[in-house]
DNA sequence: CCGTCACTAGACAGATCTGTCTAGTGACTC
DNA sequence: GAGTCACTAGACAGATCTGTCTAGTGACGG
C-alpha cells in the first residue's frame, strides 16, 4: 500500500533517511526531533502522524541499519563456496562496511549504550545480534566443528572488537585483522571425529566433560 | 591537601561514588545533575563548586573506573611468572570483573557512544586504551612474538568483544571463553626465528613483506 | 568572640526537548 | 465542483536540564 510511483519521496522516506544520518552520526539523544523535521524538511505533525514518536522513528533506524547489514553479509555469502569461506565472508563483508568512509562504529552499540537496559532499542539490537549468533553458529557446524556454538562466540568477539577498534581507536584496518584472526581460531578448532581422532587442536582442549 | 581524617566522607566523594553508582547504571545523559546530587546527599552548590560542571564530574567519574581497571590488571598480573601468563592474565582479570554483580560493559564504549566524537571523554577513553594497548603490545614483545603490535590488536579485539557480550548477550561466560581464544592465538602467532626457523604458524602466516 | 570554611536548602533563569493542536495548502478523484 | 488525503508552518504546553545565586548553618581555630 500506499506505492509513491513519483521521483519525490514521501515524508515516511526522507524521515527515515534523515534520523538514519543524524542518530548514526552524532547519537540519539543529542539529536532532537527538530533537528530531523529540519534536516528531512517535513513538517513536525508528518512525524508524529507517521511514525508516533520518536522512540519508533529510533526503532525504524536501527531497523534500516539492521537489514542493510544483513543483506550486506548475505550478498557476500552467495559468493562463497565452501562453509569455510562462508563463515571468512562474514568478516570480509564487515571489512568492507569498516572501511566505508562515514563508518563510526556498530549502531547496536552505540544505541544501546543509550538507552535504558530494556527498551525496545535493545530488544532490536538483541534480534540483530541473535540473527548473526546463529549464522556463525551454523556455518561452524557445517564445517564439521566439535563445538560450533563455542567456535562462533569467538567469532562475535572478534566481529565485535573490530568494529568497536574502528570507532574508538580510528583502526581502519581493523576489519582485515579480524579475518586473519578468525582464520586462526578456524585452523586451530577440533573438529567432530568422524571414525579416528581428526586433528584434535592445539593450545588447550577439550572443556571438562 | 584537605585529608578527611573523621570517618565522613567529603562532599567531594560522595558525589564521585554517586556519579559512578549512576552513570554506569544508567547512563550519562539520562541521569541528571540532580539525581546526582539527591544520591549523593549534597547540594547542588556543592557539585559546582568543587567539579565545576557536569562534563567535569563525567571526566572524575571516567578516571576512576580506569584506575580501577588498571589497578585490577596490575594487581593480578604480579603473581604470573612468565610473560605469556601475564599476556592470559589481562583476560583473567577482565573475567573477575566480567563475572561480578552489577558489570554492564565498558564504561568507556557507553561513555564514549554518548558523546560527541572529539569530547573530553573520549580522550580519557583513548589513554585508557591506549595504556591497554601498549601492555599487550609490551607482553607480546617479551613473549618474543615476531609481530607483538597485530596480536596486541587480536587480543584487543577480544577483550573488548568480551565485555560486549556480557553487556549485549548477557553471556557472563565470555570472559572465560576471550581467555581460551587468546591462548589459542598466542599458540598460533609466529615467533622471531633467532638462528633457524622457529613455527612458523598454522593456518596463514606472514603479511605482505 | 569572631572570622573562616565547607557545606546546605532551594529559588530562579534560560535553554531545550517531546508531543499536541490549529489552520491552511495543493493535488488528485469522483 | 466537492471531498479526501498527505502534508506544511508554527504556536503552544509541560516537563526537564544545567548552571547561578542568595541566605544561612555549624564546626573549628586563634
Amino acid at each position: 500500500m500506499t506505492a509513491r510511483t513519483a521521483a519525490k519521496p514521501s515524508a515516511r522516506v526522507r524521515l527515515l533517511e534523515a534520523a538514519d544520518e543524524l542518530f548514526y552520526n552524532e547519537g540519539i539523544q543529542t539529536v532532537g526531533i527538530d533537528r530531523v523535521i529540519e534536516h528531512a524538511g517535513v513538517a513536525k505533525a508528518s512525524l508524529y502522524n507517521t511514525y508516533g514518536s520518536k522512540e519508533q522513528l529510533v526503532g525504524a533506524y536501527l531497523e534500516l541499519r539492521g537489514s542493510r547489514v544483513r543483506d550486506r553479509i548475505n550478498r557476500v555469502l552467495e559468493s562463497r563456496a565452501t562453509p569455510r569461506e562462508r563463515l571468512l565472508g562474514v568478516f570480509e563483508a564487515q571489512s568492507e562496511a569498516l572501511t566505508s568512509s562515514g563508518y563510526h562504529g556498530c549502531p547496536f552499540v552505540r544505541a544501546t549504550a543509550e538507552a535504558p537496559e530494556d527498551s525496545s532499542i535493545s530488544r532490536i539490537a538483541h534480534d540483530h545480534r541473535a540473527w548473526l549468533r546463529g549464522l556463525l553458529t551454523g556455518l561452524a557446524t557445517e564445517c564439521g566443528y566439535a563445538d560450533p556454538g563455542s567456535l562462533a562466540r569467538q567469532l562475535h568477539f572478534l566481529y565485535d572488537g573490530a568494529a568497536n577498534a574502528v570507532r574508538m581507536d580510528k583502526d581502519s584496518g581493523a576489519g582485515a585483522a579480524a579475518r586473519e584472526a578468525a582464520a586462526v581460531l578456524l585452523a586451530a578448532a577440533p573438529l567432530t571425529e568422524p571414525g579416528g581422532a581428526a586433528r584434535p587442536a592445539p593450545g588447550m582442549a577439550a572443556q571438562t566433560p
